[in-house]
RNA sequence: GCGCCCGUAGCUCAAUGGAUAGAGCAUCAGACUUCGGAUCUGAGGGUUGGGGGUUCGAGUCCCUCCGGGCGCGCCA
């Protein structure tokens, strides 16, 4: 279709009826309303400026130049001058044959070319279980990570532990852990003032009772709080990739802060910085110039007292995957990190690195409901809703699809019922439901005989209805579907995909019966069955959502 | 005060600068002697927060005002 559109512009060019200079980039789309055809381009409205014609007369230009195509049926203008294209059934039986080649990769491209991305996401505090907050980074970064992939990229998932064993945070942990562990052995003290209320504390405490006796809180106190912190880090992070796990996110690095300090590579890149010309000395701490990369103002990177701060760590790290050969680096962050996208690029620039291959997507918050009543949340208090909590109640698939049905720049209100629901009010249901009732069918053909025929040698021209031909238009979406998503980070398309889809098929299931006495038309709507079969697969694949057989 | 995000149907949200702004839920009215009714058909419902601008065309881009969320530390 483009094609044929710039052969027309180039003959109408080279007859002198349309003087122009520079090829308009030529784009073609299915039209909003199906009585327009099945593709519209707006070629002619992009060229009125420079042809000072009104778009209809351009149009009617273009389409006088249009060679001919077997494919297309039918040639219109429209009044506001969309060229609009209806075309012989044909092509959309093409979509069929190349679904049902290509199977799995239906919808899969080459554009990354094999490039490397870095997908740093959720990179919870190891100080206290994942939340449904971290839920919704997870199920971006995991889906955004499987749309690069399958455009073309090769992705590595990793999550950023906060590890720092100075850190003030992972002290109080510490401390409070000490605190409920003495607790269990029935002395009374009390939680610290800046401590850790999760009762998820008291479990680790009560483990480690069990698993290393009573004396552990024995001995002067620097060491104490270091057996305690190393203890409970290191039994939280088990238990967060346990839950990533279940959640279907598995990280290819869990990358410790500690070690870059432990290693040196912070202080390296402070010395680079400096040397770069990007660090100076005020009131006796070390300034980063981010407001040279167009920050508000320049941030401490080494406090008075010697110790780096968050962001030293933070430019060490970039460039540390940088180094380790990224091409492209994206971290998913919550909306109470959206402050520090400034000075993070800042870091990354001044050490010299291509600040436009690293990009930082902030999501929305989450909240909670129970029917209609919102769920209070506060981590201070402790009753943080844990992903785990949500995953036991509504399930790994609906816990997915949910947190995926907005976009990550909107907050998103999670309704537990919900989601909990096995009725068509809950869309992730509809459609797993379409997919069970594809399998379903094919095996009730298989019972009678049929096997779903090469689609290639079968004739598919028997499918005219219009609820098939809708389908068919909708499964051919699918690959641009998965482009753009994956271009436009936006994961949350998918899930509107799949229903749109879902949508399609049940409203061809409700006029059109698969298995009949007809031969011919029941091999055609097997191979379409099959295919819709076949994408509903590849894009709950996509999104992590399991496509089940049977419900 | 400054910065980021948001404001679209009763509710929750879609819509690479394109045509008559779309879905789901909710409401109301309908449809199975059939391959899965966890389904389908139909109806009502809108000044896209207000006002300016940019252009062939604005929910989308720019300015401004209003409203909401979040962030503004030598914490992470």
């Amino acid at each position: 279709m483009v094609a044929l559109l710039e052969q027309a512009l180039q003959k109408a060019k080279e007859a002198g009826d349309l003087p122009i200079t520079q090829m308009p980039e030529i784009t073609v789309e299915p039209p909003r309303v199906k009585e327009f055809g099945d593709f519209a381009s707006n070629v002619a409205m992009l060229l009125t400026r420079e042809l000072k014609k009104p778009p209809q007369q351009i149009a009617a230009t273009i389409v006088k130049h249009l060679p001919e195509d077997p494919l297309v049926s039918k040639v219109e203008v429209a009044g506001n001058g969309f060229i609009n294209f209806t075309l012989h059934p044909d092509w959309l039986y093409d979509v069929l044959r190349d679904i049902q080649q290509k199977g799995d990769a239906y919808g899969r491209w080459n554009v990354g070319q094999g490039k490397r991305v870095n997908v740093e996401f959720v990179s919870a505090n190891p100080n206290g279980p994942i939340t449904v907050a971290h839920g919704r980074g997870g199920a971006i970064g995991d889906v955004l990570a499987n749309l690069l992939e399958a455009v073309g990229y090769q992705v590595t998932r990793e999550f950023y532990v906060n590890d720092a064993t100075n850190s003030l945070q992972m002290q109080h942990f510490a401390r409070s852990l000490v605190v409920r562990y003495r607790q269990l052995l029935g002395e009374d003290v009390e939680l610290p003032e800046d401590g850790y209320a999760g009762e998820y504390l008291v479990d680790i405490a009560r483990d480690l009772l069990e698993k290393e006796g009573k004396h552990l809180a024995e001995g002067d106190e620097d060491t104490v709080i270091e057996r305690f912190r190393a203890y409970a880090e290191d039994a939280m992070k088990r238990q967060q990739q346990q839950d990533l796990a279940d959640f279907g996110i598995v990280f290819d690095v869990w990358f410790s802060e500690n070690s870059l300090h432990t290693g040196g590579q912070v202080a390296q890149a402070i010395e680079e910085l400096k040397a770069r010309g990007y660090a100076y000395e005020h009131d006796g701490a070390l300034w980063l110039r981010s407001t040279a990369f167009g920050d508000d103002k320049d941030r401490v990177l080494v406090r008075n007292n010697g110790q780096p701060t968050y962001i030293a760590a933070d430019a060490a790290y970039h460039k540390n995957k940088f180094e380790r050969g990224f091409d492209y680096l994206i971290d998913i962050w919550g909306p109470d990190h959206h402050g520090y996208v400034a000075r993070t690029k800042a870091a990354v620039a001044a050490l010299g690195y291509p600040v436009e291959n690293f990009e930082v997507l902030i999501y929305q918050i989450v909240r909670l409901f129970k029917g209609g009543d919102l769920v209070r949340m506060s981590k201070r208090a402790g009753n943080v809703v844990t992903l785990r909590d949500v995953l036991e109640e509504v399930g790994k698939d609906a816990a997915r699809f949910f947190f995926l049905m907005r976009s990550h720049d909107s907050p998103l209100d999670f309704d537990l019922e919900l989601a909990k629901k096995e009725s068509s009010e809950n869309p992730v249901y509809y459609v797993q439901y379409a997919h069970a009732r594809i399998c379903s069918i094919l095996r009730v053909a298989g019972e009678q005989g049929w096997t779903v025929p090469a689609a290639a040698e079968t004739d598919l021209s028997v499918l005219r209805e219009e609820q098939e031909l809708a389908l068919m238009k909708k499964l051919d979406e699918f690959p641009e579907e998965v482009l753009t998503s994956a271009t436009e980070r936006a994961p949350h398309r998918l899930t509107r995909y799949s229903m749109e889809v879902a949508d399609a098929f049940h409203k061809f299931y409700d006029t059109c019966r698969v298995v009949s006495d007809d031969r011919s038309l029941t091999q055609a709507r097997l191979v379409l069955v099959d295919a819709t079969r076949i994408v509903l697969k590849n894009v709950l694949g996509l999104l992590g959502v399991t496509a089940p057989e049977r419900m």
